[in-house]
DNA sequence: CACAACTACTTTGCATTGTCAAGTAGCTTT
DNA sequence: AAAGCTACTTGACAATGCAAAGTAGTTGTG
């Protein structure tokens, strides 16, 4: 068991957040979620989550150069990005509950 | 997007806490999700998960009569059930943790 | 200029796992 | 005995994280 299935649907809500905040791109947004603690997000996992991102409506993309490497896509929030993020974090704080509830009990299993 | 994704490994670790807790079978293990929040989840998707479980010697099973229907399955942990379970509380929280951050950002939600 | 190294994004293919749907089987009630 | 409940099983499917390899632009070294 490991951590690929807690990841997935948690990870394409915080990418969008992460963009949410102000636009950026793929490379930038990878060393964000390491900052946080998402260290072992792979380009295979993020780039496909952009353009499904895209895709659905929730981000734009832009193309600008780069001072120093290829083309950035350049990505930022559309409103039913900033819609569907809000949608995002009441599900996961809905479905966070419900599992700490069953995982650490509601008040009688006391973890450190 | 549906809540499928985020309930993916969230949920294998809830069924395992609450087996934790006591001998149970997947009826009741239901009606327990059920009464936490997991409202939509149906048998399809915890019997595969309890014999993935089985398999992966973190629970054992016991089949026995019911006092209704036909004979039920009694489900408790395995020592590595409770140490998988440990592991799992810890991945779970650093995720969380790093989710949060991301989400609802270090020092507070509101973020301009 | 040619080549290597770095930045940055793309694509392919796979394994895992939640979900829908249908099925099997025992027990109780009518 | 037929219907309806309890309880578990199975098959097919879609979503998604991930590894690995590929493409392409820029810079530095010779």
């Amino acid at each position: 068991m490991d951590n690929s299935q807690l990841m997935k649907g948690i990870l394409e809500g915080c990418v969008l957040s992460i963009i949410a905040r102000g636009e950026t791109y793929g490379y930038e947004i990878l060393s964000v979620l390491e900052e946080a603690g998402f260290e072992d997000t792979g380009e295979g996992t993020l780039y496909p989550l952009l353009t499904r991102l895209e895709k659905n409506g929730l981000i734009v993309c832009r193309r600008a150069k780069s001072p120093l490497g290829p083309i950035r896509k350049y990505y930022s929030a559309t409103e039913a990005g900033i819609t569907g993020l809000e949608e995002f974090r009441s599900r996961y704080r809905l479905i966070a509950e419900s599992a700490e509830k069953i995982l650490y009990g509601q008040g009688g299993t006391q973890h450190d």
